[in-house]
DNA sequence: CTGCGTGCTGTGAACGCGCTGAGGACGCCG
DNA sequence: CGGCGTCCTCAGCGCGTTCACAGCACGCAG
């Protein structure tokens, strides 16, 4: 179990409960490194404060989900007003606790999260300014909506999948395209050029030799 | 009636109880099946398991009050727990019984459920100025009743439960046909084609490659 | 500088998706 | 039995989408 909370008192609480309850438990007091410690993996389970230094808890999970980790996460705030429950869930957490709460139910909650499994793939990827809305299957770029054909959208929804990574011209076709039809590979070359004009020229760099890769 | 329970024999036992008491009773074993059915409509009341495969009981009421279904809930669990009570009430549950129960305090229950009604609901879809009754099966679109033969007001009232959504074809064709029969897909088109006729071309909107959606 | 390889893009053609009108099958009612 | 409404299939058509091709731009090596 990872708890990501900066307030000492009650870290320390939720780690000698969680203990008690057979759990083994790291803490980490910041944002950044609650992101690096879950980064390394190995946790089923993160608890996690919104409020952090260095790192809000919103954007902890939303940068976790980024980078493909499906890492079932159980946030924790005292507001109930401002931020509410919908911003938490809408990030990728898959469960909501307000603050003050029952350890009990903190308990339950966790089980039922462990339970569950990991959760399912969040419903909008978001990489820079640019969303993507599988269920709507709606794309916007800085708020404004982007008209996209199917295969231009299948081909930006497996790039925003894995973004920043270098992504072959062969794996596209393999799964943009029918892997059994054989498309010229020269077709992924049409088609990131026409995802080029309507997102803009810079967001998807050429590595010569190599393949794609989504800009951050 | 809707029996949602992955348990085979008590699944059985529920279904032979409840027939004997005149019910027409389904039976769906696992989390997915369920919401499918009980989205599908059509039931005066659900008996749900918390523990199930595929979905737990908490967000599929989630889920189904999320999609407007106002369908009465009696959730059944094996917890008795703070977490499990207030939590299972919270996502929309109507009663909660904890298992093991006696059979006698099940139906007093549900029939205290079925007396009180739909858990207020509010009696209509609504989507921009289209309104849908389902109850009394009548729509209208800017307070003018639009007359809809039975299978486009099924598909309608299918589309207004996500609007926004892309639904391929082959989900309407699954759901607001009977499965099991073999239609053509382009039933749907030809039904849509009736839809945008009766309720102005512009509200349905088509998604090439995809599905459809029903404009906000 | 020339030559080569890789990637970009404008053109245009074929394809296939989705829309529609026509009409047959079926059930309901008088 | 005939009229009517609903459901659904079918075939044709329009048009957006997809993709091949060829010529061009650019980086790199000799």
């Amino acid at each position: 179990m990872l708890v990501v909370e900066d307030e000492a008192r009650l870290a320390a609480a939720l780690q000698r409960g969680l203990q008690a309850e057979g759990f083994a438990v790291d803490v980490a007091a910041t944002g950044p490194a609650g992101l690096d410690a879950a980064r390394h993996g190995g946790y089923d389970a993160m608890i996690l404060d919104v409020m952090l230094p260095g790192l809000s808890g919103y954007e902890l999970v939303r940068r976790l989900r980024a980078e493909q980790h499906w890492l079932p996460v159980l946030m924790l705030s005292a507001k109930d007003g401002e931020y509410d429950q919908a911003d938490g869930l809408d990030c990728g957490a898959d469960d909501y606790l307000t603050k003050p709460f029952s350890y009990v139910v903190l308990l339950a909650r966790l089980r039922a999260l462990l339970r569950r499994g990991a959760p399912e793939r969040p419903t909008v990827l978001t990489v820079g300014d640019l969303r993507l809305d599988p269920a709507r299957r709606r794309v916007t770029r800085a708020d404004a909506e982007v008209a996209l054909t199917a295969r231009e959208f299948a081909l930006l929804d497996y790039l925003m999948r894995r973004p920043g990574q270098v992504i072959s011209k062969i794996e596209l076709l393999d799964h943009v395209w029918d892997a059994s039809l054989e498309t010229a590979p020269n077709a992924v070359e049409v088609y990131v050029g026409y995802l080029r004009r309507k997102l803009g020229r810079d967001r998807l760099e050429t590595v010569r030799g190599a393949g794609y890769r989504l800009a951050t």
